[in-house]
DNA sequence: TTGTGTTTTATTGCCTCC
DNA sequence: GGAGGCAATAAAACACAA
């Protein structure tokens, strides 16, 4: 191999690997003959390298060779043809190879680098992923958590239906006995299933709602100008408790003795809307 | 020793730039 | 159109387990 110490790159080399004389030098005053016969050996098999070089075989480029072109390549990946012809004298090398050298390794470095941008970003995509289970497991535990919430309501408010009904009937029973205007106070459940006995007007007022639903009524049978009325089997209406009260009857009522089925049906919602029209 | 996988050197074909 | 770069690939060299 053809060397030269004159450049900045053979510099750097010799700093990395003394010259051949030097270890030769340093090798005769140190080394058994035994171990001086097998070094001698390998200088025969780098000299027969030299010539297969030569002829052309394809052969690895020596460690110097290439701890030098490293060495370039870190300076400056690319080469202009001033250095490569330069690079390619000073490490005894064809101007061709130090270019497929330089040409490989680009490649090499090229496929490190993307080695190295896919482990960055499987690492943020591991940080994301790893955020994104954990959101998905907080939603599912929302949304069972807002499941178990509504039937939850659901049951509350069956079991307060039920249990207003019976409220309502005993609060009910309680009242007419207080005010004594109703007729038929017997029925347990509190409903009054016939009153004709005259006109009647509804003063409604509802407690905590702006509507509600009316499945009996109790209107005037005696002498007094004001009876009592209470919507009862209602006991939520849009979503709020609805605390029984007696409503006052008073006289003209508005329904005609006809109506009042119709009115209190409980298959149909009522408006009231005969009510907030008069307001 | 050998089979096999990996690394390195070199070739080929295509593309871009001057 | 030639020089040079790049991707794909061939082929030699090397590493290593069985």
């Amino acid at each position: 191999m053809k060397q030269t110490s004159s450049s900045g790159s053979q510099d750097a080399l010799n700093f990395i690997v003394p010259p051949k004389e030097e270890m030769n030098s340093k090798r005769k005053q140190i080394y058994s003959r035994d171990f001086q016969a097998l070094l001698d050996d390998l200088e025969e098999e780098d000299r027969l390298e030299e010539v297969d070089q030569a002829t052309e075989k394809k052969r690895r480029l020596s460690v110097n060779q290439v701890k030098a072109l490293e060495k370039n390549f870190e300076l400056e990946n690319k080469l202009d043809p001033e250095r490569k012809l330069r690079l390619a004298e000073e490490l005894g090398l064809q101007t061709r190879q130090v270019a497929i050298w330089f040409q490989n390794r680009r490649a090499r470095w090229k496929t490190k680098q993307l080695e190295k941008e896919y482990v960055v970003l499987k690492s943020k995509y591991d940080v994301l992923k790893l955020d994104y289970d954990k959101r998905e497991q907080e939603k599912q535990a929302l949304a069972s958590e807002l499941t178990e919430l509504k039937a939850k309501l659901k049951e509350e408010n069956s079991e307060s239906s039920s249990q207003s009904v019976k409220e309502d009937s005993s609060k009910f029973s309680q009242q007419i006995k207080d005010h004594g205007s109703c007729e038929n106070d017997d029925d347990s459940n509190g409903i009054v299933k016939e009153e004709r006995s005259g006109n009647a007007q509804m003063l409604i007022s509802p407690s905590s709602s702006s509507s509600f639903q009316i499945n009996g009524y109790c209107s005037s049978s005696g002498s007094s100008n004001h009876h009592w009325f209470l919507p009862f089997e209602t006991s939520t209406i849009l979503g709020n408790k609805y605390q029984p009260q007696l409503v006052k009857v008073e006289e003209q009522c508005v329904f005609t003795p006809e109506e009042p089925y119709n009115f209190l049906s409980v298959d149909q919602a009522p408006t009231l809307q005969w009510y907030f029209a008069r307001q």
